[in-house]
DNA sequence: CAGTGGTCTAGACCACGTC
DNA sequence: ACGTGGTCTAGACCACTGC
């Protein structure tokens, strides 16, 4: 149900590539576009969509005369943000939230992720989807330790809140929230998901959430980018924050 | 200088649809490929080319079998956020900041604007580019009323803040600010501008700031997506924000 | 010079929605 | 049955880069 229906071409080639990136084969370029178009026995139109694809999600980088080339990220941060409970949210609007459940299991988590929550036992993944008016709005992916609330399992996700759960039943205090946020292109496999094409720009959120200085869980998610943050604000001179001496 | 040097076809196209969804015709669906491509006398794929870059840009959408229409954008709201000054951030990463003011003139203001500003008059106008190590990360509009600031045209803004020249010099403190935020893709006419595709994800900032509850300037900006927003706190009951309690 | 990506053509078949 | 968008082909010319 993922993936379309058809399964075009052009998806095993960007498949292959996404595949040889990871792999950190393409250090010097990806191949060319009549490499892969004979590799992959397509016209070299074909081939080149699925770069065009790939360029679009911002996982390469073309140089007109030179190659494609893998693309790296280069962060800097810029400011800082509030996320509003979805519930609330939601309740704020009078719309229809609904949120469903598609995956809830233990698995072995990513290195990444064992590094940031400290801890590389076995974990619970949760991929959770959020509608708002029956508009698919955010697609989240959920880490925690198994060893902590294995139980979690069995709860009703779609009606409880997550850190309700956490709380109250496991006793973990939230006292503390790390998150980064960033604009990026929707990635492919959430592309029917969100029933938008890839590269349409969405937010992306990482957050790690803490109780007593100890990460409990990690979460990321994608956001659809028409959905706004707004704020307004008197600008005080506080904390080095937004205030009139700079621009 | 801001266009692409060859002209291509599919740019017309995209224009006419573009002035076309301005002009509100088409509110019962954009021509469909066949259409655009005997009109502009090319062949099928270049219209669709056109009507592809449009929709990555989140201005039509597709539906297979019955056309292509215009988008609307149904805001919700979601959060807020705050941004920090842009000189401060530069130092702060250490990093090298440059300025540049690409136009700077008096004009009449879009209808919008003089809402937002409430004010009919004409405005000083102001583009400007910021670049972090010399690659561009923000484009920005901005509008003034010329009767409050005209002079500001003759200040060197490459240099100089913007709100420190109307605190300082023009005496008007800045009282509120309120903005929104949303993620979008990179319009086609800054594509040049910032060395990426037309789609690529950007945060797309629109800003008006007040003084003693009247608006003094206007400012909607582009920055690119990778620009990542950080943020750590404490979660605790304050003002129905994120708490424990939802999700 | 050969190779790259950027654009373009004039066809084609398919799945889908409307009538 | 017809029009729509989605995919695909096998060519083509161009501008640019590197050698």
């Amino acid at each position: 149900m993922t993936t379309t229906k058809k399964a075009p071409k052009y998806q095993k080639i960007k498949q292959y590539v996404l595949q040889g990136i990871a792999s950190h084969n393409f250090i010097d370029g990806v191949p060319s576009e009549n490499q892969l178009a004979e590799k992959f026995a397509v016209s070299r139109m074909t081939a080149r969509r699925a770069l065009d694809d790939l360029e679009r999600e911002g996982s390469v980088e073309r140089i007109p005369g030179k190659g494609t080339f893998v693309r790296r990220s280069g962060h800097y941060t810029q400011g800082f943000f509030r996320v509003r409970p979805f519930r609330k949210w939601a309740e704020d609007l009078g719309a229809d939230l609904r949120t469903e459940v598609l995956e809830s299991r233990v698995v072995d988590p990513p290195e990444e992720i064992a590094e940031t929550l400290r801890y590389s036992g076995q974990m619970i993944r949760l991929c959770i989807i959020n509608y708002l008016n029956d508009m698919p709005v955010r697609y989240a992916v959920r880490y925690l330790r198994a060893d902590q609330c294995a139980d979690i399992l069995w709860e009703n996700l779609a009606e409880n809140s997550i850190h309700d759960i956490l709380i109250n039943k496991y006793r973990l205090p939230l006292t503390r929230i790390s998150q980064c946020m960033t604009a990026v292109g929707l990635p492919e496999n959430l592309s029917d998901l969100f029933g938008e094409k890839p590269g349409y720009p969405v937010f992306y959120f990482q957050r790690t959430v803490y109780s007593c200085e100890s990460p409990v869980t990690y979460v990321e998610y994608f956001m659809r980018g028409d959905m706004a943050f707004k704020d307004t604000f008197t600008p005080m001179l506080e904390a080095g924050d937004f205030h009139p001496e700079t621009s």
